[in-house]
RNA sequence: GCGGGUGUGGUGGAAUUGGUAGACACGCUAGAUUUAGGAUCUAGUGCCGCGAGGCGUGAAGGUUCGAGUCCUUUCACCCGCACCA
């Protein structure tokens, strides 16, 4: 009787659906777990093998929690607003929700048919109007909010109101974009537009004019995270930087809480870091530099107050404000040519440029704060305006791009820091006696900071100061397919929609495409207006909609919480659910959304807690990156007639390589010839050159892509191995965590062992289970098997479970094993990475209940203990030859024994040992 | 430049606190069985050598009775960040 994956699998995933066996139960006396994966952006292309390994790892996670008598959440669904779908939209007209529908249909199918435990009941979408309901009331929360820095908690806008009224700004710690100063009569005296203009400087959601990442190739803005390089990560189109009034999020005043959060959870080093780098954290002062014969300050923050008295000129970003203010006549005309020419530079022309140094002299002079010196106040694009104050002293004995530019101006380096030839170049470490400095001079540097900072604080010329990276995020896009963000605008002023006309659906509009006037597509709809009563109106009803929409990352920030609770038509998120769900105790996925995703989502879920709708800060307690999997290429070489040339003669031939498809490649790397002439029509006329009528490709690995013709879909692998052996396969592939090519011809091995596993159950051709007694021998295999297993699925070490499930599998056979008491440990083991098989021989067993909720076998200590050992004995390290003993000979035993065997005394060629090592149990070791 | 990671057979990869390097699988070789097979079974397979034996975990040193594992130096590749004051 042969193990006929296809029915099998079908049988038990109809089983499951009907019996809804992997529905989690919202509230249990069971201890939860929660599994989750990085849902999928649902594409046209549909999955390829790549993808489902996070899943699998998960779901092998998930269905062992099962069996460990945990209520499993495991929920998956869609983050279905996209780009793709929209640029589709553009070609052809349909309308995105469409396709997006047509491509979630396709994405379930496949899911579907590996056999995942997924509770579908609780699948989300973001991009239904009833998800994005709560994506847009969460965003009015982000607008009804301001963060106290004293209390470091978000709190509502009413509270900041309040104070206003009662102090004006006096013992206001808030963060903000820029400081204010008033009175409560002052306030009182602001009309609507003036409070609103104040607000916005607090509100956690708010608009304002910022320098955005605009891409004119897909007509929108980007965030920092999704531009790589000067280039859009979707699509590599040129990005240059563009002022536009655009809606933000102050992720900024969470920088402190997301870098401390980090050292709470288990995540990936690398991944970590990434967020720190991202946050960028740096400790030092901000001073101030009086200008001379101006009345304004320059404000600098520097990392190295200690160098104070190691300045010798200012620089300030070529777009810093005070920079039209205090250039003098003489050099208007040069700095204007400059900050032309720094403007006109995009992104990527900079990131190109960092070499060249450039620069203006003001002609304006700043007074140092401790000496009065007049210090020469430049501009230069080495300075961003984004971080910081947008302006530096310049140190150039100790900093090295200000040692360029002092080179490059033929500006003075006076030397503050001994240990360094500041000569050749700027000694930048943080070591070394003080000099030249006045009241620091003597000091070692880390002695020196402190001092210098107690110094500048005492007299009033600023403060010590952390500095954070990490900037707002921009929350805009100018694209149709995103939420619709719930604001109206009243003479210009942004008010909120009521939280009763949410959702607020997606308008019809006539084309996807921005207006001729460069608007967002949602303002070529004619029903785009909000009427405080009514909602939604036709345009000329009611007062002007928002036409930009919510960024991909919008949706995906809190749907970990939406899974938890997915019907509630009340919250987002029940305060109940939330208690017992708590967080994601195990989350998969790719290393790519380290500065995206996964930043806003902590820093959405912290705003929650602040908030008091939910209790856990970190979503997601643990988290693993799977790696990637990595095509096979293959590749066909013609030479410069034209012929095509079989890889194993192309050392004769000067050739090229021509992409061929993988499916017309077989595991002995020979070209289905036939196929590949009709592959593509300009081949098909095309000669070939081989020997003994095999014609080879060569083999090269690369990303898996449409586009190198290496993709390998999971349907055509379950129709011809079923999905128990795609998913055992993925694991066996390697650890989970790091890249690796698939390679197809592999798979037999995994496929064979499930059909031995199957013959072990059919031993003589039928179903063949006896009552006997097992064999010490077959229970040592069983219990070895369990504990493996049990440790490995803890350490998320599958490859290895793989391996050991082979092992008990041979040596059971071969020891010809039918014992009932043995066997049927074996489909519990088993069911977490092939369910299907595991189901079936359950059922055969006698079994109408699933699998699924059996207790997972613990292992036994006692059938693993052994009486003997092989010791390897080793002569000066190398090991010679194997001796089996008992273990409890006691070492002086052991070593009599050895020494006094035939072959010790050959290898020891008639000298003495000068020292026998044993351990007990482990080895014996002679040297001589 | 800074940070993180990885280097083991023809291939994917195994190796408790330092204790038999190459488990398991692919591929390959030979054989059995079969009308045939990409099915099944048996044996072999790190490299060099007829053999005894020697050499072997990117490279070079070191610690140790013993190193893939620990330490130092170095090389290659991958990923992230990059004028961050």
């Amino acid at each position: 009787m042969d193990y006929r994956a296809s029915d099998v699998e079908k049988k038990w995933q109809a089983f499951w659906r009907v019996k809804e066996t992997f529905k989690a139960h919202d509230y249990s006396e069971k201890p939860k777990f929660y599994a989750l994966d990085m849902f999928p952006y649902p594409s046209g292309a549909g999955l390829h093998v790549g993808h489902p390994l996070g899943y699998i790892a998960s779901d092998i996670v998930a269905r062992y929690k099962r069996h460990k008598g945990f209520n499993v959440l495991h929920p998956m669904g869609y983050d279905s607003f996209g780009l793709p779908a929209e640029q589709y939209a553009i070609q052809t007209g349909q309308h995105p929700a469409e396709t997006t529908r047509k491509n979630i249909k396709r994405y379930r199918q496949q899911l579907d048919q590996i056999g995942f435990s997924f509770d579908w009941s609780r699948e989300v979408r973001t991009s239904d109007p009833n998800y994005y309901r709560w994506t847009q009331w969460i965003f009015l929360q982000l607008f009804d909010s301001w963060y106290d820095e004293s209390a470091q908690q978000a709190k509502p806008i009413e509270e900041l109101i309040l104070h206003f009224q009662r102090y004006g700004t006096q013992d206001l710690h808030a963060s903000c974009g820029s400081e204010f100063q008033f009175t409560p009569e002052e306030w009182d005296g602001f009309d609507d537009a003036a409070r609103e203009n104040i607000l916005q400087n607090y509100r956690l959601a708010y608009r304002t004019e910022s320098t955005v990442n605009w891409c004119p190739a897909l007509g929108t803005v980007l965030a920092n995270d999704e531009v790589k390089d000067g280039l859009s990560e979707r699509g590599g189109h040129p990005v240059v930087q563009k002022k536009m009034m655009q809606w933000s999020m102050r992720i900024t005043a969470y920088a402190e809480r997301l870098l401390q959060g980090l050292d709470q959870i288990d995540w990936p080093e690398s991944l970590k870091e990434a967020q720190r780098n991202w946050i960028g954290r740096s400790a030092g002062a901000s001073v101030h530099f009086q200008l001379q014969n101006h009345p304004d300050q320059i404000e600098v923050f520097t990392t190295r107050p200690d160098t104070i008295f190691g300045v010798s000129f200012m620089v300030l970003a070529p777009e810093h404000p005070l920079v039209a203010e205090i250039t003098t006549a003489e050099q208007a005309s040069a700095v204007k040519a400059y900050q032309e020419q720094a403007a006109r530079k995009t992104e990527r022309d900079r990131l190109a440029d960092v070499k060249t140094v450039s620069g203006a002299f003001t002609g304006a002079y700043a007074l140092h704060p401790f000496t009065g010196e007049e210090i020469p106040v430049w501009i230069g694009d080495y300075v961003l305006a984004s971080y910081g104050t947008g302006a530096v002293m310049a140190v150039p004995a100790h900093d090295s791009r200000d040692w360029a530019f002092a080179g490059h101006f033929d500006l003075p380096r006076p030397e503050v820091i001994e240990g360094g030839n500041i000569k050749q170049e700027a000694y930048e470490a943080k070591e070394g006696k003080v000099i030249n400095s006045d009241f620091l001079n003597g000091l070692e540097v880390q002695e020196a900071i402190p001092r210098a900072i107690t110094q500048i604080e005492e007299k009033g010329l600023g403060q010590g100061k952390i500095n954070y990276r990490l900037r707002d995020a921009i929350f805009g896009r100018q694209r149709y397919w995103g939420e619709p963000i719930p604001i109206y605008y009243v003479n210009g002023l942004p008010r909120r929609v009521k939280e009763e006309h949410l959702p607020l659906e997606l308008p019809e509009v006539s084309a996807y495409l921005p207006t001729e006037d460069g608007e967002p597509p949602l303002a070529r709809a004619t029903v785009w207006n909000y009427h405080p009563e009514k909602g939604v109106v036709a345009n000329g009803e009611g007062y002007p909609l928002e036409t930009t929409t919510m960024p991909g990352w919008a949706g995906s920030s809190w749907y970990d919480l939406r899974y938890m609770d997915p019907g509630n038509p009340d919250q987002f998120v029940s305060p109940k659910a939330t208690e017992y769900w708590k967080d994601v105790d195990l989350y998969i996925g790719g290393s790519e959304h380290a500065t995206g995703h996964l930043l806003y989502t902590r820093f959405w879920h912290k705003f929650f807690v602040d908030r008091g709708y939910t209790s856990a800060e970190e979503p997601f307690k643990k988290l693993i990156n799977q790696g990637m999997i990595t095509g096979t290429s293959a590749f066909v070489h013609r030479n410069e007639k034209g012929v095509m040339v079989s890889a194993d003669l192309r050392k004769d031939h000067k050739t090229t390589k021509i992409h061929a498809d993988v499916s017309l490649v077989n595991a002995s790397d020979e070209l289905d010839v036939e196929g590949f002439k009709a592959w593509r029509d300009d081949l098909s006329q095309a000669e070939f050159l081989n020997h003994e009528g095999r014609f080879l490709v060569s083999r090269e690995v690369e990303k898996m892509s449409k586009s190198k013709y290496n993709v390998v879909n999971p349907d055509d692998i379950i129709v011809e191995y079923g999905a128990d052996t795609l998913r055992m396969y993925e694991m066996f592939l390697g650890p989970l965590e790091q890249s690796k090519p698939w390679n197809t011809a592999g798979i037999t091995g995994v496929h064979n062992f499930l059909k031995k596993l199957w013959r072990l159950f059919h031993q003589g051709g039928n179903w063949n289970l006896t009552d006997e007694e097992p064999t010490e021998k077959e229970l040592k295999i069983l219990h070895t098997l369990i504990k493996k297993l049990n440790e490995d699925i803890e350490a998320y070490s599958f490859n290895t479970s793989v391996s050991a499930f082979m092992i008990a599998v041979n040596d059971l056979l071969y020891a010809k094993c039918t014992k009932q008491a043995v066997l049927e440990k074996l489909p519990v083991l088993i069911s977490p990475f092939a369910p299907h098989i595991a189901e079936e021989l359950w059922g055969k067993m006698g079994h109408v209940e699933s699998i699924a909720y059996e207790p997972y076998p613990v292992h036994e200590e006692k059938y693993l203990v052994e009486s003997k050992h092989k010791y390897p004995i080793s002569f000066n390290g190398k090991m010679r030859f194997t001796y089996e003993l008992p273990l409890d000979l006691a070492k002086a035993e052991v070593e009599e024994t050895v020494l006094s065997l035939e072959k010790t005394q050959h290898y020891l060629e008639g000298k003495s040992p000068k020292k026998v090592i044993v351990v007990p149990g482990k080895i014996v070791n002679i040297v001589i």
